[in-house]
Order: structure tokens, then sequence, then C-alpha cells
DNA sequence: GTGAAAGCGCTAACAG
DNA sequence: CTGTTAGCGCTTTCAC
């Protein structure tokens, strides 16, 4: 049986309340007493029962993550990584870390009602944003804090972090254009997520830019995994008249999209150049290196938890929208080098 | 303000005590008064608080699971699946699941101490096992619930679910040398990783089932990613006398090698054969698509899952020691299509 | 300096 | 069928 306050209060003969003030630091306990009950609840190994310290405090000291999967094979290296970053934040402040699992969907919100309802968690990070994104409405109407990595179309405020990917893409599909690329692919991720409607903008400000009209052909949704690259860069790159380059929008996709080029006998960097986002460690180490727009995934973790301890602990945030401006990354994918 | 159980009893006209057995569906309250309260509850939206239900029950219902990172940059889609697994099976149960990250060490052990002298878990999912792990020494000493996702050196017994990493690493080891190649580089993990030092077996018993004698030289250790695969490829690459085929114990690795091959000029499938471990969906899609040895990652983190909740639930398990055998998949990289 | 008492929201033994 | 009572382990008034 685990060692309760009461169990020590008997043994030094104090009362309970003076031994969980001793071991509070409140310094209306006398010394010589706050010594003993320091050392005797050593001894005993005691360590507070955190259900018990959460009924009283009504504070759980948890933060809920709900990360959105894409069937069975969720294989996301880009969310392991997130996730490090949070977990290693949320251990900095001793905070505990719930996650779920589910894709987007019923299911998913009714994970968000659960941790919420049912005060399972104190605050929650929600990530890759949609345009009328559900989680965010519910948040909102239920006053439950937190912090969301991306932005929304919903007609509200919300604390977020988030990478322009516009800019990012934008920067991306001049570089391929400033290498002579005209008819460049874009394999997006669905619109309804907003990173991908951002960085489909971002690509057609280039394109306009320079004068180059948009050809709606060349742009194909995929679902953001390296299958799904793979059978759109087939699509494009089978064509009768293919692009010169692709990009995808993530980097997953983009090495499916190296992948698709090879079965096709196209060399990636020669023939063909392609081009991903989000810089994951597999990107330098593709064939080719892939060219890219370097989003700082761990780092990004860290500071979306971090906004909501803050969030959690002062009510509100000093800074509560923080764009990131990513940074292109040219490697031998594009050619250029 | 949340709705409890005594608002909905004040509503009613029951006490507390009616009005929790009705949702508990106990069948000692009256029909009428069940429908009454039900219909109340519905209305008011009353949702049990966990924290409190946790501290009369003496349950969490939560399990742990402290994910083993290196680094920072924990991009690792092993891990981003096997959650999936874990996350998914553990949402059928109604579990919570509360996710650490901690390199392995002492911030380590201290995570696990957290979990469990403070309660805040029933049961652990401990993973990627060391030969004196000190992981399951100490859930061992505490006879706190757990399941493994691995085996080890340790003199005693506890529940998990392996791969046969030897015997699958024999397969693959023996498919290279029935494809001629004789002198075969090996990047291994830290040995005292279990399923490193296991693999490695495998290794080494193909060798000598076929007479060739182990050349140390051959034998590198890694870290596991796309990096340190990359480095230790050009190390054995760059050999005057380099290996004619190279394993690699994770498919990251193998495709750092893969990598690293390209950039010494060789061509992977034709002048040197690679092969890795795993089949992470991006073994398909590496150029050339990566030789590997299947373990059906998804799976074995529900089966874990699945597991400690027998374990939790019974107090047992009915078969406490799973192995599991993988299968080789063979594909263009050790150019045998 | 210290302790008694209350109570967080829930479940469960027991009595009627 | 229903209610009373007790209590999980902790924190926090409020007295003394």
């Amino acid at each position: 049986m685990p060692v309760t306050l009461k169990d020590i209060a008997e043994r030094v003969g104090y009362s309970i309340t003076t031994v969980s003030r001793a071991l509070a630091g409140y310094d209306d306990v006398a010394e010589s007493t706050r010594q003993l009950i320091l050392r005797t609840a050593q001894e005993m190994g005691y360590r507070p029962d955190a259900t018990a310290r959460r009924l009283r405090t009504r504070r759980t000291d948890t933060i809920g993550f709900v990360i959105p999967t894409h069937g069975p094979r969720f294989s996301d290296p880009f969310f392991s990584e997130l996730l490090a970053g949070i977990g290693n934040e949320a251990a900095r402040w001793e905070l505990d870390l719930l996650v779920s699992t589910r894709a987007p969907g019923e299911e998913e919100i009714k994970a968000y009602e659960r941790m919420v309802t049912e005060r399972r968690v104190d605050g929650l990070l929600v990530v890759r944003t949609r345009r009328q994104d559900p989680r965010i409405a519910y948040l909102l109407e239920k006053g439950f804090p937190f912090v969301a990595f991306g932005r929304s179309d919903l007609e509200v405020d919300f604390p977020y972090l988030d990478v322009d990917g516009r800019q990012g893409m934008r920067e991306l599909t001049e570089h391929l254009i400033s290498l002579g690329h005209r008819r460049i692919g874009y394999i997006s991720a669905p619109l309804d997520l907003m990173f991908a409607s951002h960085r489909l903008e971002g690509y057609k400000d280039a394109l306009e830019a320079h004068g180059i009209v948009l050809d709606e052909r060349l742009v194909l949704i995929g679902q953001l995994t390296e299958q799904s690259g793979y059978e759109a860069g087939r699509v494009l790159l089978g064509r009768r008249e293919p692009p010169t380059a692709v990009i995808a929008c993530n980097d997953l996709m983009a090495l499916g999209v190296i992948s698709a080029a090879q079965s096709l006998g196209l060399q990636v960097g020669r023939d063909v150049a392609v081009a991903g986002f989000d810089d994951i460690p597999l990107a330098a180490h593709a064939q080719p290196p892939l060219t890219t727009v370097r989003q700082p995934i761990y780092e990004i973790g860290r500071r979306i938890c971090r906004m909501l301890v803050e969030l959690l602990r002062e009510g509100s945030l000093r800074e509560p929208h923080v764009i990131l401006r990513p940074r292109l990354v040219v490697r031998e994918s594009c050619g250029s080098i």
C-alpha cells in the first residue's frame, strides 16, 4: 500500500494538516517539525497521490493532444518529432500529456468531448487545423483553453502558432521558376486543411507573379502519404505533356513522387525537378536529396506547449498569434546544384 | 460549472446515491425513476468527473507509455505507427493513454517513477527493451503491471510480445548469401538494445551456417537514424575492400546507407546490395525499393495494449509470452529482381 | 505553530 | 426500491 499523509502524520505525531503544510513548504511550520516531517516522508517513500490532489485542487496538471491519424499505417515522422517537442516541454513544466489517436471525424470530436467534459485535462493542443474546424468551434464554445498549430477560416479569435506556408511555398515555387520551369505540377493535401490551402495560395502567388497561367490539371490532391505522392506523381508524370517540376505539399509525398519518377525511368534532378515541404530528416537523405521548405517541427512542438502553459497559468497570452517564417532549403532534387 | 450528481439529485428529488446507481445501470432502481434520471442527466449535460471517480475507485483507467527518444529530431515513423496502434486499441477499451517522451537514462526512470508512485496510471507499456533493463527491473520490484515489446536478459519473468528478430535477420542474411554475397556489412544498433543483439545473432547464425567467417570490421554500430546509417555506410563502402552488401538493423539506417552508396557513386541493387528491417512504408518507396524484414508495427501496438488490458482486468495473462515471426520482403535494393 | 473540520465528486456497504 | 453514511487522499479555511 502506498504511503499517505495520514501514515506520516501517525508516525510523527502531528496532524495531517501540518504534514501537508510542511511538505508543501509553508513557512508557518516550526523548522524542527518541518525537518522531522520531511525526513520521515523521505524515509517512508511518500509520494503524493496525483488523483487525490487533482480532485482537491480541481486541476489535472495534464494537457491533451489528439493526433489526427490517417488509416492504420500511420507512419509519419513529422508527428513523432512534434510529439517529442510537446512531450519534452510538458515534462519541463511537470505536466502530464494525454494522447489520443483518432482519424478526423466523429470519433475525433468524441475524444475531445471526453477530455473536456469529463475534465481529464486542463488544456488542449490542436494541430493540423482545418477550414471550418469543428474542434476549434467546440473548444471555443465550451470556453476551454487550447492552443492551435495552424490558423482557421472560422470568424473567431483563438491562440495559435503557425508557419507562413504561403510565403514558404511561394519562395519554393519561385525558386523553381528561376530555374526555368513553367509547367510545375502541384500535389496538395485535402483543401480543408488550412496549411494545404495556404501553401497552394503560395504556389499560385508565385505563378501569377511571373505571368504563368495556372493549369488546373497540374494540381492534384494527395493524402500526405508516400503512397499517395507516388500515385499522384505517376499521374502527373505519366501525362503526354508532363510537368518539368513537381511540388508536393509535404516531404512524405515528395518522396513518393521521386519514387514515381524513377519508376517511369526519369532521373530526378535532371529530367524532372521535385520538391517538398517540412524538411524531415529523411529529406536530406533522399535520392537525390530533396529540395524543401524547412519548418522547425520539434521547436513548434515545444512552443505550442509553452504557449498553452502560459495560457493556463496566466489566463491569457501576451502573444496569442505567432507566425513563423519557414526557410527554403535547396538540394539536388531540383537540379540546381 | 459542470453538472454533478448532486445537481441532478436536487433536480429530480432523489438522493445522490440513487442517481449514481441509475446512471451506472444497476437494476435495483425503479424503471420510472431510472428513466427520469437518465433523461434529466442527458438534458443537463451530465458527464462524470473522471478525477472523482478515480479517487473513489482507485483506478485511473489510464495506461502509460514512455517513448524512448534519441535527441530532439526524433523523427521516427516507426513510433508514430506504434503509437497509433496503441492509441486506437486503448480507445477501444476506453482507456486514457499517458505519454512521456524521454531519452533513456535517469530522466526516463523518473518518468516511470512518477507514473507508478504517484499512481497516475494502472499499467505501463515498455518498448525497446534493453539487456539489463532498469525499467523492467523497477516495475517488477514494485509489482507494477506492465507489458513489454521485447525480451530482456534479466533473469526474471515478465509478460512480453516480441518479434523473432534473430530468425528474421537470419533469413535476410541467407537471402543475401544465396545471391552470392560473402562480404556482408552489418550496421547494428547499440547492443544493449535487445532487438539489436537478437538481430545480430541472426546475422551471425546465417554466416556460420554457410561457412563464412565473421569479419568484425564489417560490423558497425549506428544510432538507428538515417544520418547514422549514412555515416556508417560511408565508412563501410569507403573501405579499400568494401562489402558487396550492407544490412542495417532498421529501415531508417538502411535508407541512410542507400544515400551513402549513392554519394559514393555506387548504384544500389547493382554495385551494392542494401537491406533493412521493419518495413516502414517508406521502404517500399525508397530508391531502389528496399529489401527488408516486415514486422507488423501497428498490430504490435494493438496487441501489447490488448495484453495490458487483459493483465489489468484478469490479473494475469493466458499467453504471457508471444513471439511473432517476421517476414522477409524482397525488393530491388538487393538486385535480385 | 498546530489541529479540527470541511469538502472536491464519486461509489458502495448497509439499512430499511 | 431508496437513502444514510462513510470515505478515497488531499488542500485549505478557520480556530485556538
